[in-house]
DNA sequence: TGGTATTCAATCGCTCACGATTAAATCGCA
DNA sequence: TGCGATTTAATCGTGAGCGATTGAATACCA
């Protein structure tokens, strides 16, 4: 007997990512945002100009999802890419003023997540300091 | 200010079930599965012959993700689609031996996914249950 | 200094996920 | 009985994610 789907922490997983970009998802598309981009932006409202390679590691991505990703946010006007002057093989991303001017407009986002969460804003942050646990031993075994 | 990226439950989520996909992927590959193929399957193996509608409520998906995911793992002779006879509307999807063979091949992967968690069985479980408690909250939510 | 190794981003091909739409079968009810 | 509403898969286009590879810039070192 294998185990049932609900029985696994994989599908957990897997399952509540799914559920929280899902709640996440119309409320970025009114500021013209995918759910990556997001994660992006929040990683470059915390410091801007970082190279593709900071991004990745931000993120747990390569380059080879991670440029794709900043071409179409470059494309629509959130961030600026350039190779940097000091060593031309790394590519910078800077916020443009459009970029940077969201950030206020997701101000009322975490509000809606917690509210959706249906918990506590403590044991949100317990969950979260587990899944984060958890994540870290799975890299580690990686 | 916005939130940093580690301290939000949904990143933590993200990467979390990155992680875990990035320790499936590998051991799921010498068996021919990718990891959503490798759901489809413990779905099927607790219950053959669903339906695509059924599997897309058991995975969370609609049949624009699942038909075409069937039709690769039908090409791969995992799978057998046909129309339901006595309502024509529904496929139902069968094992073919090979399928149902490999459920004997995946029995050890659960101890390698315990090993990786790095922590105890009931840890692991309370985890999961309070991950898919959150889960659940967020998809009334939506 | 020259040549090799390493780092960094980009590219390619494939799978998955999803919004929107479509077509066919079935249901329900006048 | 027949016709409109609903259910069910499938299709299409786009964005992500990833293994594998490539090409250019830099680092290292004999």
């Amino acid at each position: 007997m294998s185990p049932t789907l609900p029985d696994m922490i994989c599908f957990a997983l897997y399952s509540a990512n799914q559920a929280m970009q899902r709640v996440y998802a119309p409320l970025l598309q009114k500021l013209g945002l995918t759910y990556p981009q997001y994660l992006v932006m929040l990683s470059l409202w915390q410091a801007d100009g970082q190279t593709v390679g900071d991004l990745g590691r931000a993120l747990g991505l390569e380059s080879n999802t991670v440029t794709p990703l900043l071409k179409r946010m470059e494309a629509q006007g959130l961030v600026a890419r350039s190779r940097d002057g000091a060593d031309e093989r790394q590519v910078r991303v800077a916020l443009t003023d459009h970029g940077r001017g969201l950030q206020d407009q997701v101000q009322p986002l975490t509000a809606c997540i917690i509210e959706a969460c249906g918990m506590p804003p403590a044991e949100i942050a317990e969950l979260r300091d587990r899944i984060t646990a958890l994540r870290d031993r799975l890299r580690q075994a990686g």
